[in-house]
DNA sequence: GGTAGACCTGGACGC
DNA sequence: GCGTCCAGGTCTACC
């Protein structure tokens, strides 16, 4: 059957465009994101192999997705309940709106629903998209992940497009694992690529259990604990993952949160893991929240901006498009 | 537990 | 055009 706009509620408030642009995730291969008309295109690998290409936009109770694809029932389950995890639709934010009324720097959030970051369909591919950003300014990441998403990604199937022209998937395990570090280097990976490869390798051969991570309810830091036992994943990766799996009690320690704090708290004085957490503990569990959305303004960028490698006009253009 | 050096690449800069 | 330097996190070896 076609898959009719389906229409997916969403635990208010909620608002497409902030998800979207809540950290540079909608700029990476295989994303899509048509700002002019509000569509973000996602090319999804289904369980059993279908490639389709979703066209997702705002809709008042949560979004609409469209495909071309005939798709089974059981395919429209499975969009259904990847896209309401990409979305974070079930989240609830109400406590943390409730704390971030009382401090002026974060009363915004609210009115802009924003809480909720834009997630991968896999952790699989948020952990190797982190990985991705690790040690490497934002356009050699968004290099990095379209030469893999080019490489390997799995074509649409559209015959009216060539297998070039075509959309592709984010590669799988499977795919990934099955290459060569040769292979990756040639991509650009660099000493990256046999974290990488160790990775995919290591979820095949059930080293690694990415899905039992997203689905854990251990306590946060154990759950850090597992996420810096993958390759290539430190302190800061571990904090960016945690983010992306609802968890906000640390933050992702890079030199743009170095730098922000130390100018903004400590007079430009140096600073280290702990002064920057200090800031922000009285946030508790939404820690890294408060730290991503905190309005830097005065400061040379934000913690968004430094995720996109522009200046200081990307906030006016969010603020225009929330 | 803390620290230093290696890893890799693109971009900025000076010549 | 070429060479050099720097930025960016993680890993490993060493103390």
């Amino acid at each position: 059957m076609n898959l009719l706009p389906l229409i997916l509620s969403a635990h208010p408030p909620f608002l497409f465009h902030s998800v979207i642009q809540s950290h540079g995730w909608y700029q990476l291969a295989p994303l899509h994101w048509d700002g002019a008309r509000g569509i973000l295109r996602q090319p999804l690998q289904l369980d059993d192999a279908h490639v389709l290409l979703l066209e997702l936009c705002a809709h008042p109770a949560g979004l609409t997705a469209q495909t071309d694809a005939r798709l089974a029932e059981a395919e429209i389950a499975e969009v259904t309940t990847k896209l309401a995890w990409i979305f974070n639709l079930d989240a609830d934010y109400t406590e943390f709106y409730a704390l971030a009324d009382q401090e002026p720097r974060l009363a915004h959030c609210r009115g802009k629903a924003q809480g909720r970051l834009l997630r991968s369909p896999t952790l699989f591919e948020d952990v190797v998209k982190v990985l991705a950003t690790t040690n490497i300014q934002w356009s050699g990441t968004k290099r990095l992940v379209r030469q893999l998403v080019q490489h390997f990604g799995a074509p649409l199937a559209d015959p009216w497009l060539g297998a070039n022209e075509a959309p592709r998937a984010f590669p799988t395990v499977a795919t990934i694992a099955a290459t060569d570090e040769l292979t990756l280097r040639g991509l650009g990976w660099g000493y990256r690529a046999p974290y990488l490869l160790k990775l995919a390798r290591g979820i095949l051969e059930g080293l690694y259990d990415l899905e039992a991570l997203r689905t854990s309810s251990v306590p946060t830091p154990d759950l850090r604990k597992h996420l810096l036992k993958l390759p290539g994943i430190g302190p800061y990766g571990a904090a960016t993952l945690l983010g992306l799996l609802g968890r906000h009690d640390f933050i992702g320690v890079d030199t743009e949160a170095v730098s922000l704090v130390s100018k903004t708290f400590y007079n430009g004085q140096p600073v280290g893991e702990q002064e920057i957490n200090a800031i922000f503990d009285r946030w508790g569990r939404f820690k890294s929240l408060a730290y991503w959305f905190w309005d830097w303004s005065g400061a040379q960028q934000s913690p968004m901006e430094a995720w996109e490698g522009k200046s200081v006009s990307s906030r006016e253009l969010y603020e225009t498009k929330v």
